[in-house]
DNA sequence: TCACAAGTGGAGGACACTCCTCAACTTCGG
DNA sequence: CCGAAGTTGAGGAGTGTCCTCCACTTGTGA
């Protein structure tokens, strides 16, 4: 029987693991998923092979590389329920992800949907979505968001700065902020707006909107 | 000498041209201009080599193919600049512009700024810039549009909103009216914008943001 | 009618990019 | 010091784009 014994690394072999996890961070980052396992390697400054052998797929390295991340992200929007009020709650909420998701393109793919079938992607939104009701709805509760804005606007919301955003690196890295105030003025607005996205429609749309987010396998 | 005479074309190749105009209008319209001739090629029934013999370059058949479209889409801008108030005008340029964009994806990368080398694309902006300056301008003058918006914002706001319509067209091809309505309630706001673009760093984002008009040659 | 200029088609060369494997080689550590 | 563990990157396979070239077809004017 040949027994899959996880035996630990070799000690130069632990050292490669950790410069591509490193490496990964940054790339995907500026890159976004889109980014190639090529690229890493490149960067962390080891061949091709060795990625590969690491980590067979690109997904079993997005989770290493992300997992922290992602997991103060969800502790940011915690953070955002606990403002005095729903308005300020949402508005901190709307501006932090704003921010990360302007300087990680990465962390941006995930949150917002790319690839909805990885499992792993799927557990850490399961844990984001109903923090980001909570937060609309408190707003709603206070009165201070207009009711006729849901849930399903804020990827589209956070999907349209984001991309200001990433555009934008080159020229005026904090321009988006402009752009969000103006949206956020807008949901104090009282115009009729039609009827809202349905959780599907959004899925579907997000799906078309990130092919950054396509891994392989 | 070798008279380089305009002959007329013969009439099965008169046919031909035709039909590889209508056919580029509709590929351009749905794929932006990042559609191939052979797309084009395709579409219209033709062999590839056909396309190129009748237009040698993408920005000749580009040329061919949008110039009613855009004329018209000039003509729109002026009229919206006679309506009855400023603020009017203001939001059926853009909402007019912006259905304009969602409908036809080439005139989007070409109105908001695609290939920014091209002079035929040039010429056609030089047109519309100094219209879309005028309804900014008409605004501010009766004090419905806030201060620190400037003309600088309308390639940015078409930008995103046109975003949604691409990516929602199979889900909801209407639902970029509801953050475009999101944006122009945000018109009447108050809140501080900080600085806003100048004219190149607009382009320079302009021509970042649309990777589908990068025409070759 | 028919010769020949005009026009056509699309296989295929050239290039770019991505994913991933594998066999020859290097290094660690007991 | 030697064998297992680890590394490497050229290169095969796939996809996709641009564009040329030449054998072939077709329209037309004499």
């Amino acid at each position: 029987m040949p027994e899959e014994i996880d035996r630990p690394l070799r000690r130069d072999a632990q050292l490669n693991r950790e410069r591509i996890v490193e490496a990964a961070r940054e790339v995907f980052a500026t890159r976004g998923l889109a980014a190639t396992l090529d690229d890493v390697a490149t960067h962390a400054g080891v061949g091709i092979g060795t990625v590969y052998r690491r980590f067979p797929t690109k997904e079993q390295l997005l989770e290493v590389a992300f997992e922290e991340r992602l997991e103060q992200h969800a502790r940011e929007i915690e953070a955002a329920l606990r403002k005095p009020t729903g308005w300020d709650g949402l508005v901190s909420f709307l501006t932090r992800a704003a921010e990360l998701h302007a300087t990680d393109r990465g962390v941006r793919d995930i949150a917002l949907g790319a690839d909805l079938d990885a499992r792993y992607f799927e557990i850490i939104r399961q844990r984001i979505y109903p923090l980001v009701e909570a937060i609309i709805d408190r707003a709603h509760a206070e009165g201070s968001l207009r009711a006729d804005v849901t849930a399903g606007d804020v990827p589209l919301l956070l999907m349209m700065v984001s991309e200001v955003a990433h555009h934008s690196q080159a020229v005026r890295p904090e321009i988006f902020h402009r752009y969000l105030r103006l949206l956020i003025d807008g949901l104090r607005g009282d115009s009729d707006l039609g009827p809202p996205l349905t959780r599907p429609e959004v899925d579907a749309l997000t799906r078309d909107w990130l092919p950054s987010g396509k891994p392989q396998r």
